[in-house]
DNA sequence: TACATTACTGACCCGTGAGTCAGTAACAAG
DNA sequence: CTTGTTACTGACTCACGGGTCAGTAATGTA
């Protein structure tokens, strides 16, 4: 129970009827807020579209998956199963809004003619994926004293954002048809 | 409890003594041999180190990724923080044999001129992770009724992979068409 | 001080899932 | 058939965590 911090148990359920509930605010509080950002950002963002992604990645893992927040994604995945209704909430309210936010960046992208059309959705995942992998082994591996599986996420996210921003460009000149 | 496939749950018992041993089995099982093999197949492998990169994701998603195996990845994410030893067993038996066998693959391709200088363990992070995290999803979100999350994992593996190997190429110019 | 209204508490209830163990089924040997 | 041995079963106990609610503290009002 992270409710200790703070208050007792009983007060909670005087503000949330349950714990599904009090999951919901939190995401609400935390996700969608951040998302509407980034999305305001794509929206009026004035330089290249690569430093338009590197904006966003470091935004989003300042802002929550260097937060404890980042605790979230842990939650989703064991208990979606359980909570139907939370899977559809978390897929209106997170999943799909963050990649749309990717994806129109990456679009962005496309049209200026800095990337190569590839398809936005499939590249959105491969710029989040990673993200949501170190927040969720922050959360669980880096939580205990195990040897062997010490990460730098910041050195991480830098090399894996270099490589797609690389794979991304199209000024690879040679006609070169990648599939 | 998956137990229930097979056989009733006190005979699990008799040849497991407890839940944490039968989950080390399946583990040794299923991860430990799928990653000494692929790490043959890095030693004896003939062609490109691009095509040894996609051999080696083909396989790992084809043997295990999707298979009802990756459940294991939910589990461990759930669990880790309650038993310490298995955080332990699972970094020693998996997280550190993955991450050299594909920081091989990347490092082969490095030592024959095919790949950029990067840091190999953070470029074999960004080949993981997405697979993991399809894993993850597939056994989440995948389970339910829910809209707007569906993913084709092929398609996004393809799309990950060609970025990210066109993010290696060191030959920012012409054809170098690797072998 | 007396009373009312609001804010909070933690002992209790109940469902779930890990782990136990007395008992049953299956089979081989006499 | 009977006895011994092995393989298996599922009702039971117990711990844990979500959720409830009668009661206590805090604050306001006269």
């Amino acid at each position: 129970m992270a409710r200790r911090a703070g208050v007792s148990k009983g007060t909670l359920y005087l503000y949330y009827p349950s714990k599904e509930e009090l999951f919901k605010a939190v995401v609400r509080q935390k996700l969608s807020n951040l998302i509407a950002e980034g999305q305001d950002m794509v929206g009026c963002f004035e330089g290249s579209s690569s430093d338009l992604l590197h904006s966003l990645m470091d935004t989003w893992w300042a802002r929550f998956g260097d937060t404890p927040a980042a605790g979230i994604h842990k939650v989703i995945i064991a208990e979606v199963r359980n909570f139907p209704d939370l899977a559809q909430f978390y897929a209106d309210e997170v999943i799909t809004p963050a990649d749309r936010l990717f994806s129109s960046a990456v679009q962005r992208g496309i049209d200026r003619g800095e990337f190569r059309a590839l398809p936005v959705h499939d590249v959105a995942h491969a710029l989040m994926a990673p993200m949501i992998f170190m927040a969720l082994h922050r959360h669980s591996f880096g939580a205990c004293p195990v040897h062997g599986v010490e990460m730098d996420p910041v050195a991480l996210l830098r090399t894996q954002l270099d490589l797609v921003l690389r794979g991304l460009e199209c000024t690879h000149r040679p006609d070169s048809a990648p599939t």
